[in-house]
DNA sequence: AATTGTATTCTTGTATACAATTATAGGCGT
DNA sequence: ACGCCTATAATTGTATACAAGAATACAATT
């Protein structure tokens, strides 16, 4: 089956099953800016589509809420504000202490494992000192949390909100001198799996979560 | 401006803009069962339209978790499980709590002033022992909240949540003999909109979410 | 000069046609 | 009878064609 993490379709056309997410990242980079007219036969020139997909990706974008569309008129970019993704970022916090609550009630044994093997990951990345690799597993770790909270719409909404904050923010080397207190934080989640913690897990996420902000100022 | 709460799109044709919300309410109300596979064809037939449309609606119903495609297979319901629900219950009040914080910080004179309306309503209908139009208010207060927070993401979960959790519920006189119970819980939550203390409201609006789940049970 | 009415053009909404992939059924051999 | 292969049918993915509504330009009138 070659279906991907965010419930992405990788057809026949090199971009068809893509398009959406394309849009969703030139907006949420801003090369589609706010208020800009999205018009259907631009984008199917631009990416060499019939109008059938990109009326697909149109009406996912509206419903992500990242275009807004007037019935006859056509869709317009609505993008995301400063006061939005800081809105985001606590919504997402919301949303991960509920995840690693529910992950840690429901994770299975092989679940577990691969957890385990993302966070020696991470203490050998710290070692290492190598900062960007440690952006990927952390990532992949957070990514295993939501997956196992067993929760499809909460793993779905998680992810996208990564994605968005990933995508907006300029947390290329944020994390540059604070490897040891990241690795120390990831530590206190995983703990609260070993010892099947729920609360101690919720707490130790939302102090990772607080942390990482005050880090990207 | 023709455009609906939920972003629903509502055109010529008597169902194409619907035709979302309509699959959307056949799998919650379970009409379409879990596992079911959904032929565009037989949706074409069913409804009087051509795939186009069809298509546009599965893809949105991919997003929403409500529905799994395969490429070039189809899609098969998903549907939501008891757990989804209750899990539901909980991420709704996670976002509520947040939405009524911002809202206390955001709202305007004349949302203000909408709400404190719905407030009195909801006064009038307790007063009048009149639990189904009790219900409507209900939601009219808390949509008047979500739009408050000027955050149109959490205003969109936020309606969608509660659809879900309309549709599947059988609210139907859930709160019958609760009246004067529910009208205080929401004295509560307004009484945190005139004294400007997003705390309060916090804490009210859990507590509120709290006793309708019991409620309900 | 400003405004209103109209015709034209452009864009979206929908339907249909074609291509590609997958499922199915029947025949063949073992 | 069972399994495998091939041919056919059915379904999805994409492109194009047609219909309906909205925007624009322009002329006529005040």
């Amino acid at each position: 089956m070659s279906r991907v993490a965010n419930g992405i379709r990788s057809t026949g056309h090199p971009l068809s099953g893509n398009l959406f997410t394309e849009l969703q990242s030139d907006i949420l980079r801003g090369r589609l800016k706010q208020g800009e007219k999205l018009s259907e036969q631009q984008i199917c020139d631009r990416y060499g589509l019939s109008r059938t997909p990109v009326r697909e990706a149109f009406r996912q974008l509206e419903l992500e809420g990242l275009i807004e569309t007037i019935p006859n008129r056509g869709a317009y970019v609505l993008g995301l504000s400063e006061r939005d993704l800081s809105d985001l970022f606590e919504m997402r916090k919301a949303y991960e202490v509920l995840a690693v609550k529910w992950a840690i009630e429901r994770i299975t044994e092989e679940e577990q494992e691969k957890l385990e093997e993302a966070y020696e990951f991470m203490e050998f990345y710290t070692m290492k000192g190598e900062a960007d690799k440690m952006l990927n597993i952390n990532m992949q770790f957070h990514n295993l949390i939501y997956k196992a909270s067993h929760n499809r719409m909460l793993e779905h909404t998680l992810s996208t909100y990564q994605l968005y904050l990933k995508e907006t923010e300029s947390n290329s080397a944020y994390l540059d001198g604070h490897l040891e207190q990241v690795l120390m934080e990831h530590k206190k989640i995983f703990d609260a799996f070993v010892s099947k913690d729920p609360e101690a897990g919720a707490v130790a996420v939302a102090a990772h979560l607080d942390n990482a902000k005050a880090r990207s100022k």
